[in-house]
DNA sequence: TTGCTCCTCACGTCACGTGAGGTGGC
DNA sequence: TTGCTCCTCACGTCACGTGAGGTGGC
């Protein structure tokens, strides 16, 4: 028998056959006088031997061993075997269970999805991209940094910033920053700081679910959000935000030791 | 940031930014002077995006488009996606099955299932390891031109051989024919046939199950087992076998057209 | 001066698929 | 003589892991 005989019969390519001679699996037959390989029945056989283990997942390199052992049954291997696939098994589902996720909420994909829905009812409230961009950021670094553990009340406290009652104030007051120019004036600024304050206090309270830990390592959050704004807001932005976040954390009263050093 | 920190805190190797790097998924930062890579916040979200699509299973390569398009979700590819993933659940289901069938016979893995326990018993009946390495190739290559419809045919008869109240004889007589040497009388060979015939005669009708389509392609299946027989029986063994098989057909009445002309 | 970190090649993984370029067989 | 088959390199796949060998930073 010929390759391509071979192949046929046992239903392979031959480019299978040759990987399994290189691999060491199928020996290499005699070579007829023109050089053509010349399988034997004994050949198919082994093949089709071959072809069983590689059914069940067992990797090549393992094959020897096992058709060279007359004992027959593998328990050992098998449960192995098993217990991979189902750990495969896992991932997978854990992957359509993240795809689920995306399509019930219809969202994008790169987005953690208890915040999706959120975050389009924000963007779908007439801000400009550039602040759509900051919001999505934003949301994609908390999220990562609250973790797992913390993803849920992240979500709550998002949840409620996109409730209608709260969201129209929320996309005022987020276009009024946007509009904020490098060159505003101070009594622009402070404006714009008190519009802010006044419509977020009355949410603070309500924001609030009553836990003492920290959704994040301040000290890991702070360098990061500094700089993002450094390169995405102009100075009169960063001015107003740094005063919004100073009174908003007076009025929590969870004042923030900024010194390091007594 | 250099390399190590953006690693850490997105939770990915350095190894992994070096890959997204090269694939085109991140783009490379710039450099400090003395060639560190320095990333920013912006490569972290949008390594952070990255792996939000990564856990969806989304190749690298389709990343750069999606992370491109703000029009979100992507509906398309998520319902290919999660078609890929079903397809691959299924095969990985089947070997589950193939390796459940394995263990339930607590058969060698590399054999037909459905044919394994009767092999088995073959195997205890005391047969030289000659004989049951015989019984076992012949049982692959059957099985494997059986075909999906036909093995369970095939089970069937090898079922019957290996009850109890059969297997005994048939034992016996392929001890017989496992003793039989090449300089065998013609008496001793003689003897052997009548046996042999005399054993199997009686299972015919038995193991006839009324389907007039032929379990194999004779045209197949001659050659092969011509070649394998010529390859291990010696002289008087071929002769026997040959005998019994002609006597066996027309004990069938369904004899066979050796010529090809007419 | 000594570890520690960063850097750039470059090969390995798993089971083959896919040309590239050449030769025998009918 | 012309297709068809067989042959041998040798690179590609997918998402990185794993050294090898060399240089800046504290």
């Amino acid at each position: 028998m010929r390759s391509h005989d071979l192949a046929t019969l046992a239903q392979v390519t031959v480019r299978t056959l040759r990987h399994y001679h290189r691999v060491g699996v199928l020996p290499e037959p005699e070579r007829s006088r023109n050089g053509y390989r010349d399988y034997t029945v004994h050949d198919l056989v082994r093949l089709l031997r071959i072809k069983r283990l590689a059914a069940l997942g067992i990797p090549l390199e393992k094959m020897p061993a096992m058709l060279a052992d007359e004992t027959g049954s593998q328990t050992e291997l098998l449960n192995q075997l098993d217990a991979e696939i189902d750990a495969e098994m896992a991932r997978l589902q854990a992957q359509k269970t993240l795809i689920g996720l995306a399509r019930m909420h219809d969202a994008a994909p790169d987005l953690p999805p208890a915040l999706a829905s959120s975050l389009a009812r924000f963007a779908a409230s007439g801000a400009s991209p550039a602040m759509n961009r900051m919001d999505r950021d934003q949301v994609i670094l908390l999220a990562h940094l609250a973790g797992e553990d913390g993803i849920d009340r992240l979500a709550r406290v998002y949840g409620r910033l996109a409730e209608p009652d709260v969201l129209s104030g929320v996309a005022a007051v987020s276009r009024q920053f946007d509009d904020l120019a490098d060159d505003a004036s101070e009594r622009e600024i402070d404006a714009m700081v008190a519009e802010f304050v006044a419509r977020l206090s009355p949410l603070l309270a309500d924001l609030d679910d009553g836990n003492d830990e920290p959704l994040f390592d301040e000290a890991a959050v702070a360098p990061l959000f500094d700089a993002y704004q450094a390169d995405v807001l102009n100075r009169a932005q960063r001015n107003a935000l740094a005063q919004v976040t100073e009174r908003l954390q007076q009025l929590t009263e969870a004042p923030v030791d900024d010194s390091q050093d007594p």
